[in-house]
DNA sequence: TTCATTCTCGTACCCCCTACGGTAATGGTT
DNA sequence: AACCATTACCGTAGGGGGTACGAGAATGAA
């Protein structure tokens, strides 16, 4: 298993490597195992908690053992990260129709970062070319393709709108991952900075602030920035697309990004 | 200076404290001086270099010194944040249009994002509440309140321009840390992951991607997503206030997210 | 039986943050 | 001048992390 010199793509794609030959010691895990057990304690704890050491614990086995399944911790992390990808299930029965397909993709998307929120841990620049994330790329193409965008345009309008989505899912992941490492809600956190009004807030040099805050603005949000946003770009690319476009209502699928 | 029992708000806030009262030993240091310390390192070797004995190192005093002026690393990251907020000048001279403050606000941000690409690695949820995250806050709260949107609707708009325009600055300045951490650019990290398309990749399975691959719809991008999104929002917004609106195109600002 | 091959993993090194407690330096007071 | 409260300085130690190296163990094949 070993022999890897900054290899990962064999890594990534190895469910499509065919036989295997035996030939020396047997081995006691595997690339899944050892990756599914990354996940899971990720999950359950945090990316910090999927360190090598105690992975290596929850399988029983000596830390430096995993070095035989995996070149590296951050090789290891590509590998976690495809394999969510792969698990959202684009690859399969999709939906047809435009708006149908981009809200069965930002449900999927936002499913997964909440079952694995660490992702927003993850650098979202040269993610691992794997085949869950190759899968992502083909569904949202073949989305904006199905608009008959020119060809030109169709990888711009693919990742506007799946940067978006991503986007939000991010954030509030994010924010799962903050309110459970400090163990505070973010009402909590807000009332520990309760002081800042009464003592640091300055009025004058926020007039706009304080306008708002005296007209309750801040509490009754009449719209969610996401579902906003999305509706826009949706609308615009169907315009570009030549379509006829009635700006209905886009269902919620945030929680409270 | 000690003494502060996970209060973070004083030290955000300290240059709005008037006085100082000469007591016992004097400081060798100051606050300013380690946070900018821990700026200057940041930006040239990454936040990692920022750490508690780099930032002592530099300033020739033993790590455990630093822990008089601040509490910990992560309330130190947070006087960083919000130091180089401040420093983006949104609360001095600025643009009165509409449009022209929104670039304003986008020209800024993105040279700070360049200038410190390292705040692209803190979360972006529960940023430090102080001078320089407030002055952001009643910027572009100001900017969209002068277009006459509803009190309810202000927060909403203004974080809808707000995080388009932060989420391109950051994704670029993740992408200059992970090209100056690997050291390669990434024509060369693709160029690495050649192999992809003549020994993993299937065709068969990735019908759109090959149909754009071979229409050349990889290579000729006709549009920057960010600059298409954040047109698409200016416009919704606009309407939304009831104002004319032309869609004129937006000038260049991001680089190459 | 021997051997090439492969997996297993103990040790060691370097990095990080920070709790604790002792020591040094000051201004004010006696 | 002596003393003291106050504040700053920092050495030590403990608990994390990732991983290079190399010796040992287990297998199938010759």
């Amino acid at each position: 298993m070993a022999d890897f010199t900054g290899r990962i793509l064999p890594l990534l794609w190895r469910r499509s490597i065919p036989a295997r030959k035996a030939a020396g010691r047997p081995p006691r895990l595997s690339v899944d195992l050892v990756v599914a057990t990354a996940i899971r304690l990720a999950d359950a704890s945090g990316l910090d908690a999927a360190s090598m050491a105690g992975i290596a614990a929850e399988l029983s086995v000596a830390t430096m053992t995993l070095y035989t399944y995996v070149p590296s911790r951050d090789d290891l992390v590509d590998l976690m990260v495809d394999e969510v990808f792969g698990d959202r299930g684009l690859a399969g029965a999709a939906p047809v129709e435009f708006r149908e397909r981009v809200r069965f993709y930002a449900d999927r998307t936002f499913a997964m970062y909440r079952a694995h929120p660490w992702l927003a841990r993850v650098s979202p620049v040269r993610p691992p070319i794997g085949p869950g994330m190759l899968a992502e790329r083909e569904y949202m193409l073949a989305t904006v393709a199905a608009l008959g965008l020119p060809i030109g345009r169709l990888d711009a309008a693919a990742l506007t709108l799946a940067g978006h989505i991503t986007a939000a899912a991010r954030l509030e992941a994010e924010n799962t991952l903050i309110s459970r490492a400090t163990g505070l809600t973010t009402a909590t956190w807000w009332q520990q900075r309760g002081e800042l009004w009464e003592t640091w807030f300055d009025a004058a040099a926020h007039p706009t602030m304080t306008t708002v805050w005296n007209g309750g603005g801040f509490e009754a949000q009449e719209q969610d920035p996401y579902e906003y946003g999305l509706c826009l770009l949706l609308d615009g690319i169907e315009t570009e697309a030549g379509h006829a476009v009635s700006r209905d209502s886009w269902p919620r699928t945030a929680g409270d990004a």
